[in-house]
DNA sequence: CATCCCTTTACGGTTTTCCGTAAGGAAGTC
DNA sequence: GACTTCCTTACGGAAAACCGTAAAGGGATG
């Protein structure tokens, strides 16, 4: 089992649960964070006093409040963690359900569990660091398993998302080819922008591109 | 103090921090619902049995599972509830902080508190219950009282909503006099659906239709 | 290097949105 | 009743989005 466990999550209500699911696994050593900042500065800290954490685990979403913060997010955390400490284990932790983030963060960001807050909360999170120590291997709840079978996160690629993600900030169709151009994404014609924009409204059922952005919005794509 | 409180939450970890602050104002009875439904069967027995509850602290949102649910938000329960057991205080409990929604709780649902989740909640929680307990009165965090000055939730009426809800899901500018018309709303000319969008993408800066379903989406208002 | 296949690009016409101007209508004031 | 004011409606031209067709480019294959 773990010897030092670090969480981080913005919720103080959180915290109180968790700890009790780690000390029920008989971990000594959990300690907290309430800012991705903070959680990075402890992780040097364990590093430099050569007692370094062997588990994170994170929350996805922070509140922005007055602290002007480096790391927003769990995923931006995560990133920075692996960077550093590539050997520690990572187990995210959120209420989303959205399955693009969660599927990226094992894609792109190669974490080892993932828990979904919800009803089962408790007993999840224990089986995810039961799992994490023992198996060595990824932990992902079986009801969301689906996520990797799942058509619509295969077959939506980078490109599409970033389109998707510049029409919400209100880029307009005439626009989007200098946008592009300028943030160095191909293609970039207006003809291959309208198309792709097309196949997404299909895709989605979408009856225009306002429509289209709603429907991404709401299954977290953006 | 209250005798019997009921907490509303399906997210489990949440009970175990809410019963602690709970335990700690020295209530003697704390129930708990992972479903609004079961909720309002809790607080009926309480009612029967001559030993009803005298608070309510629920979320606001709650996951769709495989159970079919009546009541499927925290604003449906507490609208049956007010309408059955008006007596009973009732604080809302959210990760939300959109102001919309929070502002229409006080105002159409007549909730005596609200509580954010967040880095402050358990101090959040306990001053809130006390405050209900004691003083009969309303109770709004300090950091969320601005939402009763803030303009924005003011000047945006119920028409404005209903317009961007309408266009969020696909209604073109062109099918909205008909589909207001249908739905027995006015103003429904062409015209006036052009301005009043106009109107709302200048309140809200947005560079198109798109942008402002997008923004007004974020700020939680649809 | 010719061929096929697929993606990207170009173009043109139609529809929808956008935006300004102006007319119509109801309520309130003098 | 004339006038002002505010809201709604009507209309028309410009811009953008939409949609189909066709040409150009870029790999892979034989």
């Amino acid at each position: 089992m773990f010897q030092k466990v670090l969480i981080v999550d913005d919720i103080d209500f959180n915290d109180v649960a968790a700890v009790s699911v780690l000390e029920a696994l008989a971990v000594p050593q959990i300690d907290f964070a309430k800012y991705c900042d903070d959680a990075l500065l402890k992780l040097k800290r364990g590093y430099l006093d050569h007692a370094p954490y062997d588990l994170l685990i994170t929350d996805l979403s922070f509140k922005a409040d007055h602290r002007t913060n480096q790391l927003t997010s769990g995923e931006a955390l995560i990133e920075a963690v692996k960077g550093l400490f590539p050997e520690i284990k990572i187990i995210a932790f959120s209420i989303e359900d959205k399955s693009y983030r969660i599927k990226s963060l094992f894609d792109h960001l190669g974490i080892n569990g993932f828990v979904m807050k919800g009803r089962n909360t408790i007993i999840e999170l224990r089986k995810a660091v039961e799992a994490v120590a023992n198996h060595d291997a990824t932990y992902l709840p079986a009801d969301l398993q689906y996520i990797f079978q799942n058509k619509l996160v295969n077959e939506i690629d980078d490109y599409d998302i970033q389109l998707l993600d510049y029409l919400s900030k209100g880029v307009s169709q005439e626009a989007m080819e200098s946008v592009l151009k300028q943030a160095g994404i191909t293609p970039n014609s207006k003809s291959t922008i309208e198309k792709r924009i097309s196949k997404l409204k299909i895709y989605f059922k979408a009856l225009n591109t306002t429509h289209l952005v709603s429907i991404t919005k709401d299954l977290g794509l953006i």
